[in-house]
DNA sequence: TGTACATCAGTGAACGCGCGTTCACTGATGTAC
DNA sequence: TGTACATCAGTGAACGCGCGTTCACTGATGTAC
C-alpha cells in the first residue's frame, strides 16, 4: 500500500478524493471553507455555493451531498459560531471575582467576539430574519442567552444589582450589542477611543442597576 | 386645450408622460416608489430597478434619466429618511419639560422609528458599508448626530448628568439601537413586554449616568 | 398665423453576468461469494 | 486467491432566472423665425 504512494504528484489535483467510509471529512472542509471565505471577505454575498467549492477544490454540485440548500449551510457556519460565542462568554466569566465582575467580562468578550469576526456577527445578528425562521433560533444561541441569563441572576441574587433578571439581561445584551454592530456597521464614524467607550458602555450600565449601597464597589 | 380632454382613457397607459420642464416629477415619484416598496416588502432585495420602474408605470432605463446607478438611488431613499428621522427626534425632545426628559422622549422616538420602518431602519444602520463609503456619511446623518449630541450636552450642562458628552452621547445611542435592532433582527425571540422594555433600557441608562444628588427625578 | 426644428421624456431590445440547482454520469473501492 | 458487483464520492454540462446597465431610437412639445 505504501509502496504507490509516489504516484500521487501528477497533474495537481486541488483534492485528493476521499476515501470510502470517509465522505464526511467533506462536510468539515466545506465549512470551514464557508466560514473562511466569510472571514476573509467580509461579505456574505462573497460566499456563493460556486466559491465555496472552488475553495475546497471540489465542483459545486458536491456541496449538496451534504447540504440541502445554500441556507441550510449558512445555518451550519453559524451554528458553529454560535457555539463558540458561548464558550467564549462562559470563559471571560469564569475568572471573574464576583457575579458583576463576571457580566463586565462577559460583556468584553461579547464586543471582542463581534469586531473580530464581524461579518460573521453581521449574519448572526443583523441579518433579517427570513422566510423560515432561522433553525438555529432554537438550538445554539438559546443555549447562550440562557448562560447570560443566568450569570445576570447571579449577580440579582448576590445582592449587588436589582431588578427583574429578564429584562436587566435583555438590557445588557441590547447595550453590547449595541456598541458593537455600531462600530461594525459605521467604520467611518469617529469613534472615541475603543476600551474607554467599551468601559463607558459597561459601567454606565451596571451604575444603572446597581443598588444604592453597592454602588461604584466594583468599577 | 380642454376640449380633447375626453382621449386620455385609452388603451390604460400606466402612467403619463411629464410635460417639457417637468421631468424632475418622475425623480420625486421613483424616490417614492422605492420607499414604498422597501416599507411594503421588508426585503432590500425586492428592491431591484426593475420593481422600481414597473411600481412607477415606466421602463427601467428611465430610472437612470435621474439616477447614476442603483447605489446612488438607495442613498437617496436613506437621506431623505435620516432626515425624516431627525426631524422626529427633534419634535419629541421639544416637547420636554427638562433635558434629561428630552434625552428620553428622544430615545423613545427613535425606537418608534425603527419598528415603524424596520426594513429602512436596516440599511441605514445594520448594512455593511459599501466599497466606496455611503455618501451620506457626510451629510444627514452626521445633522443627526451632532443634534443628538446638542441634547447630551444640554443635560450635563444642566447639572443632572455627568461625564464626557460624546461617550454618554455615544453610549445612549447604542442602547437605544442595540434594542431597537434586536426588535428588528429577533422577531421570534420571546422579548418581554415592549413598553416596559424600553423604558427599562432608558432608566437604567439616565441612573447609570445620572449625578448622586439627582438621580431617580426625573423618573 | 404657420412651420421647421431642437429638446425633452421617455421606450424597446438586448448585453453579459453570476447565481442556485438538477441530472445523468463515472470511476475508484471495498465486499460477498 | 480471484472476480463480479454494489456502493460511495464525487464530476461535467446544462437549466432558467433576474439582475444592472447600455444603446440606438421615438414621438410629443415648446420655441424661434
Amino acid at each position: 500500500v505504501g509502496g504507490s504512494a509516489a504516484r500521487v504528484s501528477r497533474a495537481a489535483p486541488r483534492r485528493v478524493r476521499a476515501r470510502r467510509g470517509e465522505g464526511e471529512k467533506l462536510k468539515e472542509q466545506i465549512l470551514e471553507a464557508a466560514e473562511r471565505l466569510l472571514v476573509v471577505t467580509e461579505d456574505e454575498e462573497a460566499v456563493s455555493i460556486r466559491a465555496v467549492a472552488e475553495a475546497v477544490g471540489v465542483t459545486p454540485p458536491s456541496i449538496y451531498l451534504h447540504f440541502e440548500d445554500k441556507d441550510d449551510l449558512l445555518v451550519a457556519v453559524c451554528e458553529r459560531r454560535f457555539a463558540q460565542l458561548d464558550r467564549a462568554l462562559e470563559e471571560a466569566g469564569a475568572d471573574a471575582l464576583d457575579p458583576v465582575g463576571a457580566l463586565i467580562e462577559r460583556g468584553r468578550a461579547y464586543v471582542r467576539f463581534g469586531l473580530e469576526y464581524p461579518e460573521l456577527y453581521r449574519i448572526l445578528f443583523l441579518r433579517r430574519v427570513g422566510p423560515r425562521p432561522i433553525r438555529a433560533d432554537r438550538t445554539r444561541d438559546v443555549a447562550a442567552f440562557d448562560h447570560h441569563l443566568a450569570a445576570v441572576s447571579a449577580a440579582v441574587e448576590s445582592g449587588a444589582m436589582k431588578g427583574d433578571p429578564l429584562l436587566v439581561a435583555v438590557g445588557l445584551w441590547a447595550a453590547v450589542h449595541g456598541i458593537t454592530s455600531l462600530l461594525i456597521t459605521k467604520p467611518h464614524f469617529e469613534w472615541p477611543e475603543l476600551d474607554p467607550l467599551i468601559d463607558h458602555v459597561l459601567h454606565t450600565q451596571i451604575r444603572g442597576l446597581s443598588t444604592p449601597d453597592t454602588e461604584g464597589g466594583t468599577t
